[in-house]
DNA sequence: AGCGAGTCTGAGCACAATCTGAGGAATTGC
DNA sequence: GCAATTCCTCAGATTGTGCTCAGACTCGCT
């Protein structure tokens, strides 16, 4: 849900089920702000955020905690949290100190997807395979990111026009066919490995060649 | 009491006890933070931040006030405020909240916001493409700013509008793209790279032919 | 090899999104 | 109060995206 808000915000949101991959994260790529929950598993939001200050990283973090006791609250932010909110929370607040805490953030730099030498930039509703660089449309922008983020797995028909025209969408065959071809024909240049393969009967799916 | 437990954390502390005069102070000395009550005879402390940040004064401002219902947070924080504190609060979450805040803000921010050799001038209300020094209106101005804040990435439609002309304002596209039009006769002179390019179906963006 | 369902391709149309020109309303400065 | 600037609106022109259709092609099966 939050996600969803955030998205239709402009932001695009990547999501972390536990401290761990929120702190791998939050180290590999950079961020305009990060959104902690405290209480998560393998590591604790705190620790997280510790060790995120502690690589001297600068992220804007807002806490976001069942936590309401004044002292947990002191805690978080003199761990280096920029923001505390306390659930439960109305949508509106947390969206406007979003905005509150990323304002002041100089260079905002949204992160790409990547799968092998295949880049897509949210940013910029563009995608680069190798040195070349391509404008998407929407709707191919929608559907690449999807089988993006699912890289390695088979993507359903359905999955694909649900994501890219929603649900109760009435989509033609041919125009999924029409959106599959214009994104193959960006993604595979001349002599460039195919990464957009069919699997019958089921979907598409992005991988390589082997496995 | 305030300022007995701000002063004992070694700050040191002005007191203005109305509107005019906070304004005032703001504007003449240069603070770390500022605690900004809302209801204040002769100006509101809504109308202070409006005022301080039209003045391009970007000092740290953490509301404190006893409304605590959603809308206000939301307006007070997209006022320009860092932080909203709702009444009653403990005193050692003040405290740490303008730990929180102070320790972020590095001096005043950078004052010219540039992209390769279009630069924007927030003091005066200019931009300069290369040699050229063109006047901008101030809707120009804000969406421009905000085109350039973001450069790089696509700018939604409503996310200019939200900019240029408030939350819940009524805007015809053609209105926006009138300015878009003004907008880019003065980025992009004869023969000069166009800089302002529309993505269909989304917004702008402010970015170099490559990439 | 022959069949059928599923998939792909090329060409072209329709429509909404975007852009333009011209001019009218609202502000602002003097 | 007037002139200049700024802002906004309308009515077409234009474009690119999304979409459709008919026919060709594949794959798996018997």
């Amino acid at each position: 849900m939050l996600r969803r808000a955030l998205e239709s915000e402009g932001h695009s949101v990547l999501l972390a089920y536990d401290g761990e991959r929120a702190l791998k994260l939050a180290l590999t790529a950079e961020f305009d702000v990060m959104l902690l929950d405290v209480m998560l598993p393998r590591m604790d939001g705190l620790t997280v955020l510790k060790k995120l200050r502690d690589a001297r990283l600068n992220t804007p973090v807002i806490i976001v905690s069942a936590r309401d006791a004044g002292p947990d609250i002191v805690q978080g932010l003199d761990s280096g949290a920029d923001d505390y909110l306390t659930k439960p929370f109305e949508l509106d607040i947390l969206l406007a100190r979003v905005r509150a805490v990323s304002r002041r953030a100089p260079g905002p730099q949204p992160t790409d997807l990547v799968f092998r030498d295949l880049k897509l930039k949210p940013a910029t509703y563009q995608m680069q395979r190798g040195g070349r660089m391509v404008a998407l449309t929407r709707t191919e922008y929608v559907l690449l990111e999807t089988l993006i983020r699912r890289a390695g797995t088979v993507v359903p028909r359905d999955v694909l026009i649900q994501e890219g025209w929603g649900l109760g969408a009435d989509v033609s065959d041919a125009n999924l066919y029409f959106f599959v071809r214009a994104l193959r024909s960006k993604i595979t240049g001349p002599g460039e490995e195919e990464l957009l393969h069919t699997v019958r009967g089921v979907g598409y799916s992005i991988r390589s060649q082997d496995c």
